[in-house]
DNA sequence: CATATGTCAGCTATACTGATATTC
DNA sequence: CGAATATCAGTACAGCTGACATAT
């Protein structure tokens, strides 16, 4: 082994930013949309609509779960439901002005959250930081 | 402004970097504890034993929450209730042999899924990565 | 007729609020 | 008696599996 001490440490460390993580996150949401449909209408900002099965794809979540998911949405006036002509048995989802309108307020808060977590380093860290999680993460396709 | 986009460079890959861990580890816990139990025994193990109103705090739920933790733990066996004679109206709880075994089987799970999600990065980056939470974390307090 | 897509029904798990012992 | 501690009761919400309707 390398640097037995040196992992551990990575461990401590990185569990301790993740709990952190979704600590504030989920405070910061609890008034709003749940976090789970937070991420459909960015999903769905991002690449336009999208079918019930790829949004389940998406979140890693079963189909009747979309279902329930897509009906909150639905309800709130923040997404629509588009059938798709060329097959009839597909449903999709497209955000609507008031989805993207509370999209908007909620990435404020998310960047005041992101902006507040790594508050205690300085620019050049930050800097550092993001290249790090940059390329851990497209080194994990 | 300083350097806008870096900021949303920044704020992109934190919170892919939290979404996926979040899916990691939660697919992880899948066939075992939840994630709150989990967390439950870790501070149990740490802090030795700890009444209900603590881990309400350190977990920062309610106090009903962390009885229907505390049941499922020692039903399942990995905890269990000790009175405080002090003062009879706390209920501490202990974590048991059985609860840290479990422990270390989560934890070997843990410490194999934080270097999975590392892997992109070598052991320079990893040490740098590791030095940056760590300050992040404790200017946090 | 078999497969694919989405929804419905019913179940479970977990957290919350408010009410209720029990003890200080 | 008022405050503190934990639990109980009831509610809400999100996810799952299995059954079902519709379309390919």
């Amino acid at each position: 082994m390398h640097e037995p001490t040196a992992r551990t440490e990575t461990e401590k460390w990185t569990r301790l930013t993740m709990r952190r993580w979704v600590a504030e996150i989920s405070s910061m949401l609890r008034s709003n949309l749940s976090s789970q449909q937070y991420y459909v209408l960015e999903v769905l900002r991002a690449e336009g609509v999208r079918r019930s099965s790829e949004i389940a794809e998406a979140l890693q979540i079963t189909l009747p779960a979309v279902t329930n998911l897509a009906n909150k949405l639905v309800a709130g006036g923040f997404a629509e439901r588009v059938p798709l002509p060329a097959d009839r048995r597909v449903v999709q989802l497209r955000i609507t002005d008031p989805g993207l309108e509370a999209l908007r307020e909620l990435d404020e808060k998310a960047s005041l959250l992101v902006e507040r977590f790594w508050r205690g380093l300085d620019d050049r860290e930050t800097a550092e930081l993001t290249r790090l999680l940059r390329k851990a993460m497209e080194k994990k396709e």
